[in-house]
DNA sequence: CGGTAGAATATTTTT
DNA sequence: TATTCTACCG
């Protein structure tokens, strides 16, 4: 895999072209830089910078806004060797969260917050919606917690505070219409459990930072003399927040220079509006426009392909992509039976290419949800190709992970009652949810939290049973001591904190599969912590937890093993990849069904898919499967309608099924064929796993046992199971689909 | 209170 | 199918 700052290789000179090179030049003054697919995106920002910078710029004076904090270190790099000058490490670039978190850290006070806030995560603001609701006895179905969750966050991402929405007549209309009249006071009230818990979620990341700029004339004006220069990249996908933010800063040096590509705007519904981009011209005045249309990544054929596609939008920036690399190979487009067909076929497909001498990492396989990753899973797995999965779950959302995170975060953070409930029973100590509850309502009426609630005389007051009593008592001590190691390093407060918990040991104690990955996750965990104590600076509590709730650190980034790559296109977003393999194309799939309704939403799935197409270097496959087994039922399918939309002088079509069509059919809503009756012969489709080249006597190292010998290789169900000598623990059974080892000998 | 079995329910995409 | 929720029993 490559991202776009290491594909300036593709650049056939080393010279830039003249319109990059007047983009990298023009530092004075607002500048708009629409730029097209695989145009040398990433390098013009960087030799922008790195000229800002031998142009006598400060590195403090320059704010650059990436779309992930990947990419922002990649490019930190580049310009390092760019400038040859230590001081652009001093550049403030990361993501608009992970800067303005910086900031708030730092102005918290200003706002009425303290700077050691919590950030919560949609997990965690689900689980307090859900309570809430739960609280109010509010009907479920009306009250959806997802919804509501996703309402709150349009409402942030718009600027629309509980106040603003009280007095904004369409909004209430609209819920009135619903008959979601109290979403206002559950709007109110999961504000004000955050803000009690001193506690942002995300969007508050945003929204503070605005208030935080509106209401201090003194912070605004310090920071934008701090940003003289701006620039933000991917701005087609920012909301109004952030447009509203970069406004507050740039408007006194105007040195605002934004990056991005209408055609590529994919987050809308995380508030991304591509109207900022195109409103940018009307903010500021002589805004000095460029447009990089060359695109030095893909085939003729693919950009052509691309083209023709993207041409049914109407909403869009004129422009015309085309590109000088060779003809290329018409895209293939495959129609399947079946999604596990489609997931065998994709992977002999892709075992052939690797058998011509090519490597797996030119591979992608992009799909439209998550789900989708399975079948091609087993296909892989079954030509035993290795492969990487990328987003999913990342390690730090694992449920062990974030409990174990909950008590740093609570000894950072005491009023993070989110936290807290999360881990007043973790490990089960016997406080059960009356327990719970009794402790919430009283902390609610003392208009405490519960921690405080808890160190206090009010803590008596509660009715609890004897036994209640103990156990909360033996969690108030536990928390008490390592509340006293708040300055020491992580590792210790490790160390005490799985001592006095007994984490370790209770998992220890029941070895179910399910446990050996948590104790294995959980040791991975310890070890980062010990790595993460061992830097020079920068090594305290509060930034073990700022990174990881913000980085969207995989921690197995290190596999360096050759592998293929699965994603989903969103993730795929500024990478790039020799062939590229597009799975799903399927009307309720791709476009999904839900944007399917609405011709806005459909053209926000076409750029989608012109994305996913526009990652490829030489050769793109597209499939769909004519039915495909989701929910525990078969449904037919229809093929996506965007296949038509490329031109047919770039695709090549070819069917493997010769199934007859039902046609006719409403293409909103595909026919289901009710499968019950063919349920019950249920398709042996168990998840078998063995790994290849094991021996008994092999000696291998493990993450958390460390070194051992094999003694037995049990492969009778489907899961491969081996019995390992451990000299430091043991003899222990591991599974080898969880266990993480390396073979020695 | 804790564990479990069986029922109900859910699928976009993510900082 | 995979995950979460609910009801019930020890």
């Amino acid at each position: 895999m490559q991202t776009e700052s290491n594909k300036s290789n593709n650049i056939q000179t080393n010279t830039l072209n003249p319109e990059q090179l007047a983009a990298v030049r023009n530092i004075a003054g607002p500048v708009m830089i629409i730029a097209g697919p695989g145009s040398g995106k990433t390098r013009v920002i960087t030799e922008r910078i790195a000229h800002l910078i031998n142009s006598g710029v400060d590195s403090q004076n320059i704010l650059a806004l990436t779309f992930t904090n990947k990419a922002a270190k990649e490019m930190k790099m580049r310009i390092k060797s760019l400038t040859n000058n230590e001081d652009s490490e001093s550049i403030w670039m990361g993501t608009f969260h992970s800067i303005f978190a910086r900031i708030l850290r730092q102005e918290a006070a200003v706002i009425g917050y303290s700077n050691n806030f919590t950030i919560y995560d949609n997990e965690d603001s689900n689980k307090i919606i859900r309570r809430i609701i739960k609280d109010w006895n509010l009907d479920k179905d009306i009250y959806n917690p997802k919804f509501i969750f996703s309402r709150i966050s349009f409402m942030k991402n718009n600027l629309i505070s509980p106040e603003d929405y009280n007095i904004h007549d369409t909004l209430k209309e609209q819920d009135k219409r619903n008959k979601r009249v109290d979403f206002l006071k559950i709007y109110q009230k999961y504000c004000q459990t955050c803000r009690d818990s001193n506690a942002m979620d995300f969007d508050d990341l945003l929204i503070n930072t605005h208030k935080l700029f509106q209401e201090n004339s003194s912070i605004i004006s310090y920071y934008q003399e701090i940003f003289k220069y701006i620039l933000i990249d991917e701005y087609q996908d920012t909301n109004k927040a952030q447009d509203k933010i970069i406004k507050q800063i740039g408007t006194k040096y105007k040195n605002v220079c934004i990056v991005g590509d209408d055609s590529q705007s994919i987050y809308s519904f995380r508030g991304a509006n591509i109207n900022n981009m195109l409103n940018f011209k009307k903010f500021y005045k002589n805004v000095k426009e460029f447009k990089l249309e060359q695109n030095y990544r893909s085939t003729q054929n693919i950009v052509n392909a691309a083209n023709s596609l993207i041409a049914y939008n109407k909403h869009k920036i004129d422009k015309t992509i085309f590109s000088k690399n060779e003809q290329g190979n018409k895209i293939r487009l495959f129609e399947y039976s079946n999604g596990r067909e489609e997931g065998a076929k994709i992977s002999s497909m892709i075992e052939k290419s690797i058998l011509k001498g090519r490597k797996k990492s030119d591979h992608a396989i992009l799909y439209r949800t998550n789900s989708q990753s399975k079948i091609i899973e087993d296909g892989l797995r079954k030509k035993g190709i290795h492969y990487r999965i990328f987003g999913g779950l990342s390690f730090y959302q694992r449920k062990e992970v974030k409990d174990v995170m909950a008590f740093l975060k609570l000894i950072l953070n005491h009023d993070d009652d989110e936290s807290l409930i999360r881990i007043i029973n973790y490990p089960t100590r016997g406080i059960g949810n009356t327990t719970i509850n009794k402790i919430r309502n009283k902390a609610e009426e003392k208009n405490k939290t519960i921690w405080q609630t808890l160190k206090s005389d009010d803590f008596h007051e509660i009715e609890l049973t004897n036994g209640a009593k103990k156990n909360v008592s033996f969690f108030i001590n536990i928390m008490k001591d390592l509340f006293q190691k708040i300055n020491n390093n992580i590792f210790e407060i490790m160390e005490l904190l799985m001592d006095r918990t007994g984490i370790i040991r209770r998992l220890k104690d029941d070895p179910t599969a399910d446990n050996i990955n948590r104790l294995e996750n959980i040791g991975e965990l310890i070890n980062s912590t010990k790595l993460f104590s061992m830097r020079k600076n920068n090594n305290h509590l509060i930034d073990f937890i700022n990174e990881i709730s913000l980085d969207e650190n995989k921690l197995n980034e290190s596999i360096t093993e050759d592998h293929v790559s699965l994603m989903t296109i969103h993730q795929s977003k500024g990478l790039e990849f020799s062939h590229v393999y597009i799975l799903g194309l399927e009307n309720g799939l791709f476009p999904s069904q839900r944007n399917m309704r609405e011709r806005k939403m459909i053209e926000e799935e076409r750029r989608l898919f012109y994305v996913a197409i526009t990652r490829a270097i030489n050769s793109v496959v597209l499939s769909y499967a004519i039915s495909r087994f989701q929910f525990g039922t078969i449904n037919k399918t229809e093929k996506s309608l965007f296949i038509d939309e490329i031109n047919y002088f770039f695709i090549e079509k070819f069917k493997q099924t010769h199934e007859p069509k039902i046609g006719g059919h409403n293409l909103m809503n595909p026919p289901k064929i009710d499968n019950r009756k063919l349920k019950k012969i249920k398709l042996n489709s168990q998840n078998t796993f063995f790994r290849k080249g094991l021996e008994v006597g092999q000696s291998i190292i493990h993450n958390v046992f460390g070194k051992g010998e094999i003694r037995k290789i049990d492969n009778s169900d489907g899961n491969q199971k081996i019995t390992v000598f451990f000299s430091a623990g043991g003899e222990k059974i591991l599974l080898t689909k969880f266990a993480k080892f390396e073979i020695l000998t």
